[in-house]
DNA sequence: ATTATAAGACACCGTTTGGTGTCTTGTCAA
DNA sequence: TTGACAAGACACCAAACGGTGTCTTATAAT
């Protein structure tokens, strides 16, 4: 049963650095075990696999178990909604753009 | 003084969806003050004001008093960061469409 | 067969978050 | 000039967050 309606918020998801970080580190490789990502953060075991849990809870991560240990898969298609949102006010920042050259144009004239 | 350095991480300034609301009404119209914001949530105004602050420390609105009201803007171009962050990860969740589809067709032969 | 490793489950804890209410100050309107 | 409105400042609160440590179970290695 692999979580399939996302029960978190994906901007609450990604809001947390070392969750991004580990999404960055899934990016890096197609499967990890939980102790080796532990490896990478100053934190225990437990703090990193609840942030994997997070993840996967907004369908950004599945994972499997292979003997003993838990492999995490990243899956990025949640993180689209995040491009899309923030591809909306483009428009908005690309005005404040032009009008901060426009100032500068002016200033120096 | 325009706070200019974000104190605050963008990312968790829009991980609250109040907060992404305000920027969505900042965005339909220049300036708004905060009597009128705060009209369009089921919370008092303290509240508001205080997502708005968020939002200020990083950087993605900026407010000025008008008489006795504050009115606040929006400053979107911190999002670039957000897009560009987002869409970094676009090729993996198109991989992944890729593969879906892969695995559809093979599933209709 | 024994030991070491991987990780889930759970209780615990201090800090942050997202809200409230109240009091005060400044400004606009009658 | 009196009253109403806008909003800042502050204290307060319950719940969520981000971490910890310990105990147990399953698997791998010697």
């Amino acid at each position: 049963m692999s979580e399939n309606n996302p029960l978190r918020d994906v901007f609450d998801a990604i809001a947390d650095p070392t969750r991004r970080r580990l999404i960055q580190l899934l990016s890096e490789a197609d499967e990890v075990p939980l102790h080796e990502l532990t490896a990478q953060f100053p934190m225990g075991r437990t703090a990193v696999s609840k942030h994997l849990a997070i993840l996967r809870e907004a369908g950004l991560v599945t994972d499997r178990k292979v003997g003993r240990e838990t492999r995490y898969r990243l899956h990025a298609s949640p993180l689209r909604e995040i491009e899309d949102w923030a591809a909306y006010y483009r428009k908005f920042w690309q005005k404040n753009l032009l009008r901060l050259n426009q100032l500068l144009e002016e200033e120096e004239e």
